[in-house]
DNA sequence: GACTTAAATGCAAATGATTTGCATTTAGAT
DNA sequence: ATCTAAATGCAAATCATTTGCATTTAAGTC
């Protein structure tokens, strides 16, 4: 996950000098699995047997800290986290106002953090886009 | 604050076809004194004699469906409105990971909803622009 | 492979933001 | 001045997230 390394939950976690637990293995494969930006709610529902909310937390935080994860968004309250890897390039998200679903949207060329540059004093270490308004699926329903 | 409107709290509630009460007008000079992206605890703390937590939500809700306020961000469950009037065009935001304010920045020339569109099938109606990172005061103190 | 220990986990309780139910008050029309 | 739907205050509920603490376990070390 970490930019170069693999994808395997084993590896990653060595990589990252944390140790192996049967939860973060579990966690980490259930996000692998999932493929999209989630919340702890969705990937505890991605899971049989997860372990409890407080260890996939603190779990998120650390792969958080050593950039296995990054958080995608946030919005009404429930922070989006996706794997912050090679395989996985930045990108906008996309937010249903109708049923409340992330999205995540293609990369595109030329808007990068380098591109739009905030003022001066503030140091970046990362920028989001983020989209508003109704899902194809809602989209059609109105 | 829409579009076109006045910055006149009672004109507002009034063009919205809201009732006037006094917590509404007090609210709504509360967030024009403000200046600047708010959370509904900032908005009380700028306040001498608040309403009730649940009358401000409930207003602010209200205010967006209005479209009198816009949300600005949410951030690591809080979330801040601004005023959505002529007066206070779109522009991105800053949060400062270590001391969690919530800064305005200036609008960039050229980037705008419509520069950076989404794959089809999305009603975009709102875009927003977030960066992370350290403010001016917190990246001198490091 | 058993031993040791710091780190990780589960569970329960705390926190903080936001929402809701309900009895009371009030803006605005009559 | 009167009436009624809408707005408010207050308390309690909800939801996401965090924390304290006793118990378990990964990963050396012998």
């Amino acid at each position: 996950m970490s930019s170069e390394g693999s994808c395997v939950p084993r590896t990653v976690l060595t990589e990252a000098g944390l140790k192996v637990t049967r939860q973060r293995i579990d966690v980490l494969e259930a996000i692998v699995r999932y493929r999209k930006a989630f919340s702890v709610s969705d990937i505890k529902q991605a899971m049989t047997g997860a372990p409890d909310t407080a260890t996939i937390y603190r779990n998120i935080m650390l792969f958080l800290e050593k950039k296995i994860l990054r958080t995608a968004l946030s919005c009404n309250g429930t922070s989006f986290y996706e794997l912050d890897c090679s395989h996985n390039p930045r990108h906008p998200h996309f937010v249903c106002e109708m049923c409340g679903r992330v999205f995540c949207l293609k990369h595109i060329d030329g808007v990068e953090e380098q591109s739009l540059l905030p003022e001066r004093g503030f140091r970046v270490t990362a920028m989001q886009l983020e989209y508003r308004g109704l899902c194809p699926a809602c989209n059609s329903k109105k």
